[in-house]
DNA sequence: TCTGGGGTCCTAGGACCC
DNA sequence: TCTGGGGTCCTAGGACCC
């Protein structure tokens, strides 16, 4: 049997833990540039009106009204609470599928079954006691059926949280009070086309013809089909998988014209992911690099474009990205237009102990593989950043990101620890 | 004025090869 | 006039997830 455990609004969960002033009161938590709602709690959400991704100018009113507390995302934060509640679910089961940061599958066949319910209660109660972070748990023989216990064990109020398919009664249960569209993996496409026939209720999919879902919903719809059926197709995933291509895109701030300053940003960009890529033990052999204006805005005119490099040898040495991602930036940029978000991504990975070298490839033990590990163990011990590309000048704020609400990194920096009596981040709107 | 970001998997169709 | 068949690799796009 397996347990899906979902962290409740879990962004939302998070600053509340360091703000306990915060219990019982709506909270809500925004994207990058604090541009959309992307986490509420169950406060904010009773409130309605308060859809998930709305673009905050749409709602500043409700959010005023109710005085719903708001939050920039913390990811740093989010992350860590993230490890934590994971190490505590590793107390009771050593295979521990990192699903998401707020959600993760457990393997609990070492338990018999007449124990589930109690050791799902258990789980719930231990992460709460351990983070402060609240949590849903599903448990059923597959990894499709437990997501949609776990669903419905926080629907339900008399359900406290757990719900355990341990009966065929349950099964069917479960099945018939979900609709099509609140079937995991099933979209705003799939869902159509599944109603088109007749089915109602997810009970009513798993009923149906399985030639009729492959032919129509591919081999996707059938492991679907079948783990509905109890039959499981879905191995539970342990190792943390490399990577097929890593990128970052990100609206700027503030719409920028001039290329100085956007190639400063994209330098950042180049910067970070390559820090992942090294991370990762992998070496990129293209890099892409995009520009686009802000294509939700009617009086600007719009441009966007996108360049893909290969190189000759794939490399992670920041100092070779850089130069060839700025070499295509200057390609599609284009002046006279107000930008909005650049964004690099690599790809063609392999790992960096089998880089083929090119017929001309020369450095082998290069200066710039040197300077890059004393860039990188500098910035270990320092702190990010802290040694940087002059490509990426220091313009930041003329660039980055709006976080205006982002409260204090409390458990990953020494100078933003929990102060009683300290001051806040959030703001009422 | 202000609209997120990072992924995975699958399929169809084109290019190319023998 | 008649013009094969099978295979692989790559890419773009669709659909879905958090």
């Amino acid at each position: 049997m397996i347990a899906l455990v979902d962290c409740n609004s879990f962004y939302a969960s998070c600053e509340q833990v360091f703000r306990p002033d915060l219990q019982g009161k709506p909270v809500v938590v925004l994207s990058n540039n604090d541009g959309c709602v992307i986490a509420a709690n169950k406060e904010a959400k009773a409130l309605a009106h308060i859809p998930m991704f709305q673009p905050v100018f749409k709602i500043k009113n409700i959010l005023k009204a109710n005085n719903v507390t708001c939050f920039s995302s913390n990811y740093t934060l989010y992350a860590d609470m993230s490890q934590r509640v994971m190490d505590t679910l590793r107390e009771f089961s050593p295979i521990v599928e990192e699903y998401s940061i707020d959600e993760s599958f457990v393997d609990l066949s070492h338990y018999n079954n007449d124990e589930l319910d109690e050791i799902a209660h258990k789980i719930k109660e231990r992460v709460h006691k351990n983070t402060g972070v609240p949590v849903g748990v599903g448990v059923a023989k597959t990894k499709s059926l437990s997501k949609m216990a776990n669903k419905f064990a926080k629907k339900i109020p008399e359900n406290n949280g757990v719900f355990v398919v341990d009966s065929e009664e349950k099964r069917q249960f479960l099945l018939s009070s979900a609709k099509v569209k609140d079937i995991w993996g099933v979209g705003r496409k799939h869902t159509i086309r599944i109603e088109n026939t007749g089915a109602k209720t997810a009970l009513d999919f798993a009923n149906t013809n399985l030639a009729w879902v492959r032919k129509e919903l591919t081999v996707v719809g059938e492991r679907l089909w079948r783990e509905l059926n109890n039959l499981p197709c879905l191995e539970l995933v342990t190792e943390t998988s490399v990577k097929k291509g890593i990128g970052t895109a990100k609206s700027f701030g503030k719409k920028l014209a001039d290329y100085s300053i956007i190639s400063e940003a994209t330098s950042f960009y180049v910067a970070e992911v390559a820090d992942l890529l090294r991370q990762q033990g992998s070496a990129a052999g293209c890099i892409e690099v995009f520009l686009q204006t802000n294509y939700f805005s009617n009086s600007d005119n719009q441009y966007s474009n996108k360049i893909i490099i290969t190189l000759d040898t794939p490399t992670n040495s920041t100092i070779k990205l850089t130069k060839e991602a700025l070499k295509g930036l200057k390609k599609i940029y284009k002046p006279g237009y107000r930008y909005k978000k650049v964004g690099v991504n690599l790809f063609n990975l392999v790992p960096e102990n089998q880089v083929q070298t090119s017929l001309f490839y020369e450095e082998h033990k290069s200066e710039s593989k040197e300077l890059g590990k004393v860039i990188d163990a500098l910035n270990s011990k320092f702190g990010k950043n802290k040694v940087k590309l002059a490509t990426v000048g220091n313009r930041e704020k003329d660039w980055a990101l709006i976080k205006e609400h982002r409260s204090p990194r409390f458990t990953t920096q020494w100078s933003e620890l929990l102060t009683i009596g300290g001051k806040t981040s959030s703001i009422k709107l």
